[in-house]
DNA sequence: TGACAATACGAACGTTCGTTCTATTATCAG
DNA sequence: CTGATAATAGAACGAACGTTCGTATTGTCA
């Protein structure tokens, strides 16, 4: 790996971590500059423009994901475990990963109205995970861990609403009893589901 | 009213239908003067300050979730009617009061890490909002609706689960079922507090 | 080690941001 | 109608934005 690779990744790191707290509008090419100790014109000479500096940040924030939510669930037992393996590092290990929590949710709102490449590629990943919960649960009804009649849309529906509502209630308003309360909830989707 | 007022009223009203769409730090002053079809300093003066104007647009917010939503829930009868009558009514009037929907989970994102004024008294809307659905939900219990051993607070929890993850998955990621799968949730939810 | 490409810098561009003046115009009470 | 006051406009400010360009420095490999 070049140097220029090098540094390219530090900086997607360091942009990674504040737009997880302020957002990927204010990480600015100024400020980031300032952060990792280079010059404007320096920082900018690898991405060539700011909308793929996001988009760069939304690729290393999926690979980071996949890396520590999904591919450790794909090593359990299909189905009911895997799902569980996916609530519980997303609310534990994903969450503690950026300074801000989940920065998907932190930018969910800035980008539905904001048309292009950032906007498209977090819309395709949404999309992505939402199929990949879909599937674990279609795979738990198959094994006869969920029941038949399940809705699977539905399930995915409820399933997403705890980690919007943990994010909601934990992180914005600050109420520490969020997480219990996120797990309570998990439980009480995967027992009316059996 | 005097004319100050009146168009003071006027620029809040615009300000709000912009930050319900693309949130309150880009209801900038010139934007908002080009659309209201007056000068940068001629608007700027009404509010002496942008942190004051984006405080006027959370105050007015409020006003109009109290009109459209609190209010005719205070007239229904106390307990499940009243919860009903919030969650239908916000699922329906208030989300399409404005063009970007509930303003609140619009700009929750960009408020938890920016203190100051409009901060702070967001999150104290958002707490007495919680306080209000708890007291519903309390009476329900008090009247013999829900049983006796509802975990208030987990209630709470998981009826603000529902806007928000009907805001995520129908406003941000496009998908026309959330409608249903919210009142879904919700009828579900009652169900397990009887 | 020398050459050539890769990388970084500094200065400047045009724009927009929030904000502050001063001057002019509209409003409204006496 | 007049005079005080409120409302608006216009010009300008310093700062920050993303971006470009020419040049210097650094890293890589024959």
């Amino acid at each position: 790996m070049g140097k220029g690779e090098e540094t390219k990744r530090a900086i997607v790191d360091q942009a990674l971590e504040l737009a997880s707290t302020v957002g990927l509008e204010k990480v600015t090419i100024g400020s980031l500059a300032g952060a990792a100790g280079m010059s404007k014109s320096g920082l900018f000479a690898h991405f060539r423009s700011k909308e793929q500096l996001q988009l760069q940040v939304l690729l290393e924030a999926r690979q980071r994901f996949v890396d520590i939510v999904i591919a450790p669930a794909l090593k359990k037992p299909r189905g009911e475990a895997r799902l569980r393996s996916i609530f519980e590092s997303t609310l534990t290990q994903w969450e503690e990963e950026l300074p801000g929590g989940c920065i998907f949710h932190a930018v969910a709102a800035e980008l539905d109205d904001q048309p292009g490449l950032a906007r498209d590629y977090f819309v395709e990943t949404q999309r992505e995970y939402a199929e990949t919960l879909r599937r674990a649960a279609e795979i738990a009804v198959e094994e006869g861990q969920f029941r038949k009649d399940v809705d699977l849309d539905q399930f995915v529906f409820e399933l997403g609403s705890i980690t919007a509502a943990y994010h909601h209630f934990g992180r914005l308003l600050g109420d520490p009893g969020a997480e219990q309360r996120a797990r309570n909830m998990f439980e009480g989707l995967l027992a009316r589901s059996h």
